[in-house]
DNA sequence: AACACGATGGTGACCTAGTCACGGAGTAGA
DNA sequence: TCTACTCCGTGACTAGGTCACCATCGTGTT
């Protein structure tokens, strides 16, 4: 732990390149905490104090609207910061979504003063934070039109080869499955009835296994 | 034109503030163009160069499917600027979706070379751009959060009333206003004949008008 | 062991939204 | 005026979301 005090930028893509002083004193001068899985990091309408570096675990931001559906828009996973952190630190403004740890979650915690002095003179900070800013931008516009035009089975398709990596079994309740792609659990269900009944799938309690990835692939790939 | 072309950073709020020697001389390197109504300013997969300041008029920026359809993300109004454009430059990258003229536009053009230069050095100037980011990411969260749980009806009631302002007259066919909301225009003229029997507003070709903005603020305030 | 309870998920009925096919009316140019 | 095109209305069908209800499973308690 002492170790990874020292060492943990070294997992980050760009804070490698942070070698100049000011940079160098914001990375620092974070505390390295531990999350607990299941955890709730931050919530809709909080301030924030601090920027967040995941370093091992997994952040999942959702949205929670007021008839109480939910859907995932992003995950935090190690190496990368949390943009609507970065968004509430620079605007001075409130988390317009919720954060919860999926799993354990180590993660570098820089105080706001800290982060906002080193954006200031850091170059190569500044690059790592715009550059972050970038790629959730961009995968928010294919998150919406992902919900505006493609089908619930192409999606469901696609999000379970995602969240099986290469493992085939995959845990978590249709119910969780239905906020993964902001639709209702009764909806996932039939999909996924459909998915077993043509032997694509096979369900359990709490979870299920893919039994073909190339069909799954293939219907994946229909993005209409 | 001759006096807008000195005059026209007072119409940005944040870049009154911008009073040091280069963010100023990045925006005197500014170049001053006029564009058409209809023009296609940026289209997907394409690279960037300029960064874009809208001094006068409106850039709508909408994102095209596969399928041939398609939904506004947002626009760009005086005293804005985009934020694709903005993301495009910072990470070197190509433009995820397509911006279009919707009036005559005068805009500010800031080669890419003095912007970045802009940015390293002016406090005021990344104030500006950090600022007009959050922002717009903060709609975009809003907009996934409105196609994903809101009702068509909600939405229409919605983009009338934002669309109207204060004029109750609103230009624009059925198949617009279904791209203003990433639906079919079959499904807005249906919804459009509801609001028209109920006297909400009067249709007729190429366009309508708001008859009871009251119902339709109740309407609209349905959210979920 | 018996029980209660909450979490999970399966299902039918119904409503809303998107798709497809068609036709009719308005409009502008030849 | 004729014609071609845009704009809009509509019925039939499919997909997706909502509601109500029940069956099953697991856990903790008595």
């Amino acid at each position: 732990m002492k170790d990874l005090d020292s060492n943990w930028t070294a997992r980050f893509h760009g804070l490698r390149d942070v070698d100049d002083e000011a940079g160098l004193q914001a990375l620092q001068s974070a505390e390295i905490v531990r999350v607990p899985a299941g955890t709730v990091v931050f919530e809709t309408g909080q301030a924030c104090h601090n920027y967040l570096l995941v370093i091992e675990g997994s952040i999942r931001v959702q949205q929670l609207s007021a008839s109480g559906r939910e859907i995932v828009l992003y995950r935090v996973t190690p190496g990368e910061s949390c943009v609507l952190t970065t968004t509430c630190l620079l605007a001075h403004g409130r988390y317009a979504a919720e954060g919860i740890t999926e799993t354990d979650v180590l993660a570098a915690a820089v105080p706001a003063p800290a982060f906002r002095a080193a954006l200031e003179t850091s170059e190569p900070m500044r690059r790592f934070v715009f550059s972050a800013y970038g790629e959730r931008l961009a995968a928010l516009l294919r998150l919406v039109e992902e919900i505006a035009f493609e089908r619930l089975d192409v999606r469901l398709a696609k999000r379970l080869l995602a969240l099986g990596g290469a493992d085939s079994h995959i845990a978590g309740t249709h119910h969780a499955l239905a906020v993964e792609l902001g639709s209702a659990r009764e909806v996932v269900s039939r999909a996924l009835k459909h998915f077993s009944q043509r032997g694509w799938v096979r369900v359990h309690r709490g979870g299920l296994e893919i039994l073909d990835r190339e069909a799954l692939k293939r219907l994946a790939a229909k993005s209409a």
